[in-house]
DNA sequence: CAGAATGGGTTCCGAAAGGGAACTTGTCAA
DNA sequence: TTGACAAGTTCCCTTTCGGAACCCATTCTG
């Protein structure tokens, strides 16, 4: 499978990653959600090399992740700002961000902290059920399929042979 | 940035992305929690270089995020498992595949659904506050140093010049 | 017993992507 | 007139990837 092919793959996260699943472009979402905004402010920070910044600033803007603002004219400038479709990728930064916290600190710990503005507190994002609030994790979901599913779609149910799940 | 230095960021998000921050990672971590195991499986069902897969699956496991379970000896034979600290990136997966439920999908709407096995409900995951239990926005939060900061670290607070955020 | 099959890789080649540095363009300020 | 800025673009060289072939221990099939 090739790159460009993934977006045409019957699967959510195969689309997903067709416009943010890069070395780069996350870090780059993780600075807009810093406020970073500018091309030059984007290099500084993350030492990517300009032609790549470029071009995952294009596909986010392209992808609708980000759109291309004027703060000035003559000469033209302009920034790149979250659109809703990028602000709604803010929990699953976080979902990644606070695995990093737990597994990938060193001793001393995060090296940045969320405060929550509404409660005050610092907190971490809990991943919780939209029907009933519980928090979930892998093994409480099971998967089957939905209304795109291309026809003929199996969900694998158990492992191959040897039954019993761990 | 090469990539190998990734790791030594002083930044969570950077950090994770150091182990899971590649198109194919991802998609094998999929799998993955879709049950799958063994070197043909993932090889037939990703579709990805033998190679490529052997390089990521052997980074997952030096990771910690898989581990090799042999199956069955003469010949011996393993199987590659998520361990606690790979199914602890199942919300963030989970994140990034309902993003692209919402935001990928083509009208036909999403090929897979999920179902919480506790409830009963299909459903989609909701990141709260760790706190107080509010759903969490991009907006709802802001950034500060942790433990872990390096010396004379800044948080951006407001974009660059033009004060007012949009 | 020979030969094919199985599972999990490794090797090789040409193509694509990335790192790094230099060059370009439009505009204003000194 | 020269310099500085911001935002790219171009070039060259190295690394990684896609695709296919090959390898190896063991077991099954004829």
């Amino acid at each position: 499978m090739r790159w460009e092919e993934l977006d045409r793959e019957h699967c959510s996260l195969a689309r997903t990653l067709s416009v943010v699943g890069d070395r780069w472009t996350l870090l780059v979402l993780r600075e807009c959600f810093l406020r970073i905004r500018r091309f030059e402010e984007f290099e500084q920070r993350l030492g990517i090399a300009r032609h790549v910044l470029a071009d995952r600033l294009k596909k986010l803007t392209e992808a609708g992740v980000l759109e291309k603002i004027p703060y000035q004219e003559r000469p033209r400038r302009e920034e790149y700002r979250l659109t809703e479709k990028g602000l709604a990728l803010y929990p699953a930064l976080l979902a990644l961000l606070d695995w990093g916290d737990k597994y990938m600190s060193g001793k001393e710990g995060p090296p940045l902290l969320r405060r929550h503005k509404a409660c005050g507190h610092v907190a971490h994002a809990v991943t919780v059920c939209s029907e009933c609030g519980e928090p979930l994790d892998a093994r409480a979901m099971t998967a089957e399929p939905g209304p795109g599913a291309p026809a003929g779609f199996v969900v694998p149910q158990r492992p191959s042979k040897s039954a019993v799940d761990k």
